[in-house]
DNA sequence: CTTTTTGCAAAGCGTTTGCATTGAA
DNA sequence: TTCAATGCAAACGCTTTGCAAAAAG
């Protein structure tokens, strides 16, 4: 569901509403729209924000709301952070995750040999699993530019 | 290191403190060998309870900070959680994670064919990666029992 | 018309900051 | 003796809650 129109996610929405009985307001179809077609991982505060430009009397409470309400009927999903705000992301395509453990930031990248991965046979029976991604971490090439701060350590012992 | 003595997991956190010109504290101590210990990600706030038995008078504050302190210096890692309060994580051997979408639970797994995975070339070459894991996400076995909030909704507006 | 949803305000919870005091090296 | 670490307290940011008014079905 990458390529889909604005209009196609719109309906596509709007179809998943209906049939939980959910009801279809201005609010909540601008909310879907900006987060659906966001690619950055946004917080509830970054969606209220652009929602805002064209709701200007939409409440932040509403946009966080509707963005629970949409993560609890699997519209959207919760992206897994090392604390801060939370972050919303549109349900895509497969796809994994590379965070910087220096600055937090959390960067999409696509690879077919983790897509083809199988899910434990023993897992499947415990759990019911949804999803599955592989998750990277380390330091991307901007921090990796400036100084850890055990460096900074290591070296003002160092100087002294 | 998973089978190391509490002695030995000490004096790692002694050597490493040590080449970084950390100060060897009572208060760092006791935080390191309760976290180190700790087998389901825990707080700040529940390192701070148990690490409070012993030292009554330490501040929450303290073990927050060595916490962050212990993460930036490697030594135990940010669990990746969807919201609420931040989790460690002591480093150990290569694990992955199941986390339950409902309840937020995260629980580790082994398994051998995740820890043969390749980083990719193109991800090596623009980041630094320090750790893969696989991370599987559904509902867990007791989530499983209960009805799902989106079922809720549907019936409640069956029985109209 | 009924029931959900919205907007507002306040409360709650976890995290972070500033600073004087303490303690490790 | 020096500078980092601690403890305390206040500030901060994000999330959640309660309720009256508004709107969808």
């Amino acid at each position: 569901m990458q390529k889909e129109s604005a209009k196609d996610c719109i309906d596509h929405f709007i179809k998943r509403a209906k049939n939980l009985g959910l009801k279809i307001t201005p609010q909540r179809c601008a909310v879907f729209r900006i987060v659906s077609q966001s690619k950055d991982h946004p917080t509830a505060d970054q969606v209220f924000h652009d929602v805002n430009q064209e709701f200007p009397n939409i409440s932040y409470d509403t946009v966080n709301r509707t963005l629970l309400t949409f993560t609890e009927i699997g519209l959207i999903e919760v992206v897994q952070t090392q604390g801060g705000p939370r972050r919303f992301d549109p349900v895509t395509d497969q796809h994994h995750h590379f965070q910087c453990l220096s600055c937090g930031k959390i960067i999409d990248f696509y690879n077919d040999n983790y897509d083809d991965l199988k899910i434990p046979d023993d897992m499947q029976k415990k759990f019911t699993v949804y999803n599955k991604r592989v998750v990277l971490s380390g330091r991307c090439w901007e921090c990796r530019k400036q100084k850890k701060k055990s460096d900074f350590i290591k070296n003002s012992k160092a100087k002294n």
